[in-house]
DNA sequence: TCCTTATCTTTACATCGTAAAGATGAAATA
DNA sequence: TATTTCATCTTTACGATGTAAAGATAAGGA
């Protein structure tokens, strides 16, 4: 078991294994964006770590994102993340925080870029599909994970930034302002809503479960036409008969 | 690793190991549920397997659900379950199957039990939530599980039914017929709204993520009035300004 | 009665998370 | 400058898991 495993993990730089350092020069390290920004040859690791996690992702999808992988991918040994993040959840939720800011970011520009009213009413939710649709990967590991750690600042801030920026556009929308302590029933419904709403849609969406609803649509309905519709009808439709 | 594998594996009734049958009546076996039901000693092992696996999901949860651990609370050795499942994505997706089932029953006897229009409205929403509170752990596998084969029957059946009672009851409330076939865009998304606000309150409700919500409204209002409110607000509330 | 076959057990292996001990080098201190 | 300290990284080890493959065992038909 140690025997494979050494053989399969160093699949990496071959950094001198014992003390024959033929090369006194800076030893290079890292295989992969080891451009300069990385100014001695071990701060930078748990950044590298974070990227290296971010692209393992991207690549295998959430069931290959491990501990192990992501060592392997940094090019440091397995433990390597253990100092850095102490746990698997410890890595899992740096990188949700990451995701949450991303996330947060992608919302903010798409909320300035619009004009009308309704481009403003239509831009968050439609940002907030679209990041899930480009990012499947980071929005699992945001909102499908079981195992975030809460307590960390990083992941407790970036988290409570998204939520105050949907409970501001909620409240915006509605004419109000929120105070941030205390909520009417009929304003934590409609943030409770909003939220449900799109986050339902997303995961439904990423999980092929809508499917079934946009093969029946008209030819070519998109799954961000159908959102539109979703988010629209409410204002201008007419409710549904008791 | 074999060796304290077979030391630990074997807390089960120790079923005679080599040859040595000191008793030739009927080997008794499974240690649980095993009063008369069982007629011979191999036959009820596939809905052995299941209802054991229900007992791990609800007393150890979803990380706890392992294949090692249904076979060892069903009292087999650890690859028993490969033969009727072939895989744990196949033990998933039967058990998956059960929770729908479960779930449909559910929501079919509270929409029966419902007397007045808004009752009626209300029933099957409430009834999707409570299951999820009740079972989070079955609500997990059937909707937060990424490993699910749809292409079997049992799931894919069971998961369809869900689906055509939400659309169904979608329809009933917008007085419409609903033509299996096709769907205009309003229809498509008044069904893809119900379910996405109902799917996404549930699932925010379940990793606690209401809770900023919920503690910020008057003292000692539910989750389920805040649904309620959900639900209601639409009909009754006015829209919100654009 | 014997043999085939489905069912279950043993054994084995690669991988994973995590802990603990050993190595290493950057920085602080003398 | 020389030495010590300590954060950082590597090695080694262990239990657990999924899965494959081979061996045992009994049921039911030949």
């Amino acid at each position: 078991m140690g025997k494979s495993e050494t053989r399969i993990e160093t699949a990496r730089v071959a950094r001198t294994p014992k003390k024959a350092s033929a090369t006194p020069s800076r030893p290079v390290r890292r295989n992969a964006a080891a451009k300069a920004e990385t100014p001695y040859h071990h701060g930078a690791l748990r950044e590298a770590l974070l990227q290296a996690a971010e692209r393992v992702l991207e690549r295998d999808g959430l069931s290959g994102l491990t501990l192990r992988a992501v060592a392997r991918e940094a090019g440091v040994s397995h433990a390597a993340p253990t100092h850095h993040f102490g746990d698997l959840t410890g890595l899992l939720s740096e990188l949700a925080a990451v995701g949450f800011r991303q996330f947060n970011a992608a919302m903010a520009s798409s909320c300035d870029a619009a004009t009308t009213p309704l481009a403003r009413a239509l831009a968050r939710p439609k940002a907030y599909v679209a990041y899930a649709q480009a990012h499947p990967g980071m929005y699992g590991i945001m909102f499908r994970t079981e195992r975030l750690d809460y307590s960390r600042p990083s992941l407790n801030e970036a988290a409570e930034a998204s939520f105050a920026g949907l409970a501001n556009a909620v409240g915006m929308m509605r004419q109000e302002q929120i105070s941030g302590d205390a909520l009417t029933l009929t304003q934590g419904a409609a943030i409770a809503r909003a939220w449900s709403m799109v986050h339902g849609f997303t995961m439904l969406l990423l999980d092929g479960r809508l499917e079934d609803i946009l093969g029946r649509l008209p030819e070519g309905t998109t799954a961000e036409r159908l959102l539109e519709a979703i988010l629209m009808a409410p204002v201008t439709g007419k409710p549904p008969a008791p």
